[in-house]
DNA sequence: TCTTGCTAGATTGTCGACAATCTGCTTGTC
DNA sequence: GACAAGCAGATTGTCGACAATCTAGCAAGA
């Protein structure tokens, strides 16, 4: 497979990069979460200077996987076990939504890409590969929402996804164990080639295939033994709202 | 009671300010579709610098009502019929959830605030003020999503609602005869305050309050007449995507 | 006339330095 | 010893200047 390293900037814009390059380390959880973005440290070993990177941050702020103090610092987002169960509800009734649009738009391209997706997945799972299965998993599940047509439904679930691809990768990297073998996918895939659109959203919103539920079980023991002291200043809540 | 928080301090951030500037211009429709954004003239006109300008703009680009193109410059989204029918599609649908979320949860509180909203856009309409009219519709919208205790969602919806204010402005600012003051927004009123949830969802889904299918007429009347020619170099349609 | 290459101007992207602000420690006083 | 004032150090916010890139216009050639 296509070995990446950190190459040089050669693409389009520094910024580009630089919000690829920081958005991957926070959603593997190479970034973890509390954590404090030190500007000057992180702009010299990208070899930038601070002004893309300040702006590549603020993208990343707006997306929603970090949040930003005046003069205090930039962090990256704090995982509360309710923020996980508004993803996870939200996520049905969108699931939910897009497979009504997808269902008549459905066609043989459409069910190759499924294939082809679906295969992606059983192939990290072989390989062990646990950050790149949270990738293709949560990839065959977007296959509704680029089908549905709806730009702005599609773009809602990528804001929510960005989080939910975040606290699972929390949560494989907390159990190092091995991932389970078996495919969960499989009801899945199979009930959105089917005749019956109201079983497939039954199944959205009452079996999603992801372990939301684990997922649950490790966050709220996670704040039970209290808030994780990161190195670096630690976000204090604040009261902001618009 | 003198209930009397103490509000967020005032945006110590050149940027914040800035920010907060360039969306009301945008959502009011002082700054029209289309049009491009020269970094210089602004950060002159605002007298500050064009770091953070940059920053701000890097902001409204997330937040989806500017969009940007490396070299080309900054410019304010397009307004196609679609991306309006996009929009409303899932409002609808988020309508509905955050009434079923609310519905338990709410108390006087909730509905003398709901009085409160509803008599800000009886007054707004009073005074002839379109702009406001809009904002404290929107506002009298956002309560149930702001009660459901869901900040993914309430999230979701507040970018939504930047768009949907962006295009009922215009809509209002392109026939400038005076709105209509019959109180529309009576029926939803008193189906929030009722006991039928599922009545107060369909009428949601139904009969929203907003007038969707008049700013749709309005929108595809703008489209058949050819993409509006603005000053400023023009966006092309970019071939970019994750 | 049409095409091709070049130049000049304007605009965006990036850089290094300075100013404003926060944090922690020291110091002086009681 | 406790506590407030004040002083470094570090970090973020902002600025002005330079480099990279795009656009428009013009000239040379087929």
């Amino acid at each position: 497979m296509g070995k990446l390293d950190f190459s040089p900037i050669a693409d389009t814009t520094r910024r580009g990069e630089i919000v690829a390059l920081l958005r991957r380390a926070i959603l593997t959880g190479q970034l973890e979460p509390g954590q404090k973005l030190n500007e000057l440290r992180i702009a010299e070993q990208m070899r930038v200077s601070r002004a893309p990177l300040r702006e590549a941050m603020r993208e990343l702020v707006q997306e929603g996987i970090l949040t930003s103090i005046p003069y205090a610092g930039t962090f990256v987002i704090d995982v509360a076990a309710k923020d996980i169960d508004d993803a996870y509800s939200l996520n049905k009734v969108l699931d939910e939504f897009a497979i009504e649009l997808t269902w008549p738009l459905r066609d043989q391209r459409f069910f190759d890409e499924l294939d082809r997706r679906h295969e992606a997945v059983k192939q990290a799972t072989r390989d062990l590969d646990t950050t790149r299965q949270i990738e293709t998993a949560l990839q065959l599940h977007g296959l509704i929402y680029e089908w549905a047509d709806n730009s702005v439904l599609l773009e809602t679930w990528q804001r929510l996804t960005s989080r939910l691809q975040m606290y699972f990768a929390l949560h494989q990297r907390a159990r190092n164990e091995p991932v389970p073998a078996a495919d969960v996918h499989e009801t899945y895939v199979r009930l959105l080639k089917g005749a019956d659109m109201h079983a497939a959203q039954r199944h959205a919103r009452e079996h999603i295939d992801l372990d939301f539920e684990e997922l649950l079980t490790y966050a709220r023991s996670l704040e039970s033994k209290g808030a994780g002291a990161d190195r670096g200043g630690l976000p204090r809540k604040r009261p902001g709202e618009a």
